[in-house]
DNA sequence: GTAGATGCAAAAAGTTTGCGGTAAG
DNA sequence: CTTACCGCAAACTTTTTGCATCTAC
């Protein structure tokens, strides 16, 4: 199975010719270019960490002493409406619990967050067998569909029109 | 591709199942069988909804006014250690950021909480011909590998031993 | 009877918000 | 010059913890 760690020099590469493009789809997206702004994406694009706002705002500070920890929390989710980051964790607000602990997958509205449980027999064979990737052992597999719920696709479609 | 919503009918055998063995295994695990856990159990068992701790507490709460909020945090975290809950969302806690916004997927250790982004070509070609599982429209795909990383692989054999 | 579990209240951790001053376009 | 952005402080939400009491075994 064709399985690996995203290498650095593919990242870094990555990086820079994202960080060429943000001013512009800053301006594009109706968005000032702040050092702020700058200053938190390099960051994003510099780091293999997956940050969290806090981690990001220790980073940046050490060339904006002057920037809080909310502009950071601001920003970051700026990104994000613009497509110029990712929230790794789209449920991270408050914990989850489930009390089918056979395997499943599951499948998360993006919008009201209900999640419901999914079979995928096929994916689970092409999954199973890598036990380690890279450094890292692996104990468990799981898919997330991110998707829009029946009730969330129709009142979408009404605040677009 | 075999993909489907697990359905009520299997859910509630299931539920019944480990109901019934609910108690035994508390007991084997070194823990009493309290009315507040059993309480817990129930719910955990009988909705579809994922819940959270609060949303678990307002059900317990109708037949144990007296029960605390974080009686039930702690009861649904010991759930999780004697393998007769899961939580759905292992890095809730705070907000992960990711600048690549490429499609890739993650490899999460689950003791230290460490990213790594991974490639995953095969599963992408099996997972993404679907767009709508049930009655959700799927926009986006993301596996993730629960595993331990090396450092943690170490400390976790030390701390067995 | 005793160790472990619970309830309550307070604290901690993470995130969001209101507002006055500031800077990008 | 104007609008949007930022920093600060306060508020809010979710989860954790300390401690006295209670209960399952």
């Amino acid at each position: 199975m064709d399985l690996k760690l995203i290498g650095e020099r593919q990242r870094s590469d990555y990086a820079a010719r994202r960080l060429a493009a943000f001013a512009t789809h800053c301006r594009k997206s109706g968005l000032a270019v702040t050092p702020q702004r700058l200053a938190i994406i390099r960051v994003l694009l510099a780091t293999p960490e997956h940050p969290t706002a806090e981690a990001v705002y220790e980073i940046v500070r050490q060339e904006h002493p002057h920037i809080s920890l909310a502009t950071v929390h601001r920003t970051l989710d700026t990104l994000c409406e613009i497509g110029e980051a990712h929230k790794v964790t789209p449920l991270h607000d408050s914990a989850r619990y489930d009390g089918n602990v056979a395997a499943h997958h599951h499948v998360v509205c993006v919008r009201c967050r209900r999640i419901a449980d999914v079979e995928l027999p096929d994916a689970d064979r092409v999954l199973h067998r890598r036990a380690t990737i890279g450094e890292f052992r692996v104990i468990g597999t799981s898919v997330e569909f991110l998707a829009l719920c029946k009730n969330c696709q129709a009142e979408a479609k009404q605040n677009h029109e």
